[in-house]
DNA sequence: CCTCCACTGGAAGATCGGGAAG
DNA sequence: CTTCCCGATCTTCCAGTGGAGG
């Protein structure tokens, strides 16, 4: 029933977008500048997951390389790449396909020469999820670098601004922020609807199998999609040559279960046998977490080194830290609600 | 009110591994 | 080969926070 499985990845940006007209437009008239060879402000997306932030962001830049032919608009997923070091590598990577940058002994500052010296086209770097990049000080260092504009893409402004110091929000202040909210069902039923028409066989899906995908997966497109994914995946594992209602009651809690596994995947021997405990127990005091990570592993590190281990599961929502000091408490973010 | 203490998270320094330079 | 230098990771040290209990 899968004619093309292309549409449903996740990354997949459609040649044309529905429901952000509104948003595309001030992203375009944002960076519009360059074609005119001036440097843009920086811009702003903000808005929770799956409201189209980055697609609109990738679509809106490719827009802008077919009308100024000589723009280079590197990507960055500071989730991946979350130090300032390998934030730069990335961009020059894709940039300069980065031949002769070896992974370690080129210092940072060099790499941030290197972008300054880069001078063969103007650059509109995106950097995705910018909220986690540990050190912000980066962005400071590529406001100053001429002929390199900026799109920013975060979850929440406040996470964002919170942690900037005073010369990074006076910078900032000149950005143009553009606010995406969660989709309407209707928007999210239409969303699909294109997705389904280039990837399923045209007799394979109804309506009205897509509209409950869309109601269950409360304005979030990417879990909407990758839901749908999963159905299909399901129907096909099964036989069917129709999406069926059992289909999509399976896809839901596997589209999620599936983005969760990615992450637990990520997490070092230590930090899963971590994740583990809190899921068993799912909900532990600090010092009962720390001794049950003791007993658990053969060579258990300092409980400073826990510690950062737990912010950074934190920021992954494999886990929540719930109450401060005394009254913290580390709980599973799947029974968390 | 004050003191205790479990807990957090910043800062600085040690150590590791890998590539480059000599 | 050794030495040097880098980022990444982990440890050591510690000031700060706020709830519990006198």
């Amino acid at each position: 029933m899968i004619t093309d499985a292309r549409p449903l990845a996740p990354e997949f940006v459609p040649s044309d977008v529905v429901h952000r007209d509104a948003e595309v437009n001030t992203l375009s008239a944002n960076l519009r500048p360059i074609i005119r060879g001036e440097q843009p402000n920086p811009s702003l997306l903000v808005g929770p997951s799956g409201t189209g932030k980055t697609c609109i962001a990738r679509y809106t830049v490719d827009k802008l390389r077919e009308e100024a032919l000589d723009v280079e608009t590197p990507y960055v997923n500071c989730w991946e790449d979350y130090s300032p070091y390998r934030t730069l590598y990335r961009i020059l990577d894709e940039l300069t396909r980065a031949v002769d940058i070896h992974r370690t002994s080129t210092p940072q500052d060099e790499l941030v020469e290197r972008l300054r010296e880069y001078d063969e086209a103007p650059v509109v770097v995106i950097l995705d999820e910018v909220d986690q990049l540990e050190d912000k000080d980066l962005l400071y260092d590529l406001f100053r670098v001429t002929g390199l504009s900026m799109v920013l893409i975060a979850n929440r402004e406040e996470a964002l601004y919170g942690e900037l110091e005073d010369r990074l929000q006076s910078r900032l202040q000149t950005a143009s922020s553009i606010r995406f909210d969660p989709y309407p069902t209707q928007e999210l039923v239409n969303i699909l609807t294109d997705r389904a028409r280039w990837s399923l066989r045209e007799d394979a899906y109804e309506e009205s199998q897509l509209r409950r995908i869309a109601e269950s997966a409360a304005g979030d497109a990417r879990v909407a999609i990758m839901t749908l994914r999963e159905a299909a995946r399901y129907c096909r594992r099964e036989g069917l040559t129709q999406l069926t209602s059992t289909a999509v009651d399976h896809a839901l809690p596997e589209a999620k279960a599936e983005i969760r596994q990615k992450n637990v995947e990520r997490l070092t021997e230590d930090q899963q046998a971590l994740y583990e405990i809190v899921q068993e127990a799912g909900e532990i005091r600090p010092a009962a977490l720390y001794e049950a990570y003791q007993n658990r592993v053969d060579d258990p590190k300092t409980d400073r080194t826990v510690r950062n281990y737990l912010e950074k599961m934190e920021r992954y929502n494999l886990i929540c830290a719930r109450g401060e000091n005394r009254g913290r408490t580390y709980v599973d973010a799947q029974t968390e609600h």
